[in-house]
DNA sequence: CATGAATGAGTCTTCATTCAT
DNA sequence: GATGAATGAAGACTCATTCAT
């Protein structure tokens, strides 16, 4: 299903046009909105063109099918935060372990910020099949990053860094969105960096420290 | 919205003949593997009917409709696991820190490890309404349990230990997922535990030290 | 449809015991309960089961299935109506106009009100096929008895007699149900009868002075 | 539930395009077929759909569920009737007894005949739910604007015209169906005239010689 | 005989997708 | 290109009826 599902879900054309582009982004932001309205049992096509304002054949000239779309917000949604994951660890490569969670974590911390919403929104379809997969990839990608920043740190070393950066990886992502389900007026951000971190350090500092035979 | 949707969503009743718990049981089994087979969009209560070797009529005769069958898999297994936890955290009280984790984790590996397919196959169920305030449930009465561990810690002082709890318990649970995820037979169980006691034990020891004005 | 639909609408044994009399009574008031309760649309056989304390298998001892339930209940009702309707037309048989009316109209008002939830409950299934076929039978019954008795009038010539009693039945019928249906507490019986009996004496009054060449 | 009811019977949207409103039209049409045909039971959504030529899926884009529909069929016939009446009543007004008479039932067999079938259709729906809500409204209409004629009756005083007009309107309306229910062939009009007028005047002619302390 | 679990045909309703206008 | 009416497969759920226990 790999392949086919993969082709089948790319949208169908670039905006080449500068209308098409306003179309898709309130085809985008209407996706959202829908989401987070009515959770991912109510989202249908139908719906999500008409809070867009276009009719549902409109849509469908962007995406081919439902799932198409719903890859498209998921994917743009996870490059934005493997992206700002990947500057961080970027900038960080060479530094000492406090700096690199640091950095990493202020970056996190900003993509998913910049509007919780969208987290929120996306939460169910990302445990459903496809999106499971492009989360994965997401997954992968930050992994690397995460993991190629680590093998580099000058004051700390870390065994089987890319191994250790999946499981950082999968552990700040999943308290940063338990803490955004708590409701994002309620959220304290700097009680949340700090948990982070100390996570992220309290745990790669451990793993320099056991020596682990395995990992 | 919390009461009528509970009530919604208990089973109809209790079977009360030998071939009723028979059915129950075939039913529920059932469930698991069509989520398995098919994931949660091809989860219908027609399918999961025909794979349990009974007619719909009979499986709406002990849950009044789809939602509550979903949440009698996800119910059953989340208190399993709840319920496991609990129980080493109990054991655990007034032991030292390395010894707690030890024990929760152990606890958390074996009610997980019993039936790896029920925690992939509840996974994106999980994460749609119903099911997340299921979950939600779930963790807030492990995250009271492990907080009550915590702060009877003999050899660590540990701030605010609820929401160290809480954060602990979402951490180990998407880590644990994750690695499920990877495939069961890909699975280093020694590898895994490894890490998750590096992640508690490094976050919670890190918190002892670090001295948070908040939280 | 008609002799095919008579035979299964018959009941399935008499009671010859006690115990059986007793259940048949108790589905019967069950049936009623429900009608009333639920509506048409609600009457289901396991509803009536259980409200008569009785398992659904027992009730279809009784009746073969569901619309001989609903003929019996039906056609008790229209049958203690109708007898006691035939009752007065007897008694009022060689009497003066008025008498008769008033006979008539105390009967069926005596009929129709010692249980008026009762005809509450059948309104919406006299209305449906089997039921119509029912009730139009016994409005001919009703009519038949009424005509004999205006046929002996008195006091006054009713021309077409048998016509004149059809169309009075069915007058009286509608005018008394609903009022019924306005609420059993908002009725005034005496106010209920004066307009029974002008439209009844009015109506036959004026049939004596109109001469109608037809009818 | 009366305003929740309402404003789920209403139709979900109006035909913009022409080829909505002959769908819509052949849907209608087609709910009055099948009430026909098959009786208020065998009324469901696909036979109407098939019946109009349309799928379900149309059917539902017209109205929001099958009560919708019915509501429809209903509320339009007997809007019909009742306006039909009110136009007559108005023009009746001030007039002497037997000229309201005429027009007055004059005004409701033409409604009424029509189209006999519809009457005959809509019959067993009018008994139940949300039907006999329908009707009672029109009921209620037609008895305003009836007892409003009767009030400014030029030759005689009609006590409590109001009251009256209720309950006439119920007696003609049942012998009116009554009398259509015998088969549309076998109708003889002026029969049937004949005798809707001697019931009407005769009840009212009553009714202002005998003094009804109370109505 | 009574029971109530099991059956499964039949309903209502939704929604992704297409295509004539 | 845009529109939105039409489609119909598919899903949730009900209920009359049967029959093993």
């Amino acid at each position: 299903m790999g392949a086919t599902t993969t082709a089948a879900l790319k949208p169908r054309k670039k905006p080449v046009q500068a209308r098409s582009a306003a179309t898709l982004a309130a085809i985008h932001e209407a996706g959202i909105q829908v989401l987070l309205a009515g959770g991912y049992a109510r989202f249908t096509t139908i719906r999500v063109a008409e809070r867009a304002g276009v009719s549902v054949g409109s849509l469908y000239q962007y995406y081919p099918n439902k799932g198409a779309l719903l890859a498209a917000l998921l994917g743009e949604h996870l490059d934005v935060v493997v992206s700002s994951v990947e500057g961080a660890c970027q900038a960080g490569t060479g530094r000492g372990l406090e700096t690199m969670v640091d950095g990493l974590i202020t970056a996190f911390l900003d993509a998913k910020l910049r509007r919780p919403e969208v987290s929120l929104a996306l939460h169910a379809p990302m445990a459903e099949a496809d999106g499971a997969a492009l989360v994965r990839a997401a997954g992968m990608r930050a992994a690397a990053a995460i993991g190629d920043m680590l093998a580099g740190c000058r004051d700390a070393h870390i065994p089987a860094p890319h191994a250790a950066a999946g499981i950082l990886a999968t552990a700040l992502s999943a308290v940063m969105q338990a803490a955004l389900e708590a409701g994002p007026e309620r959220l304290d951000v700097g009680w949340l960096r700090m948990h982070l971190r100390s996570l992220a350090i309290g745990y790669l500092h451990r793993l320099t420290q056991a020596d682990p035979t395995k990992g």
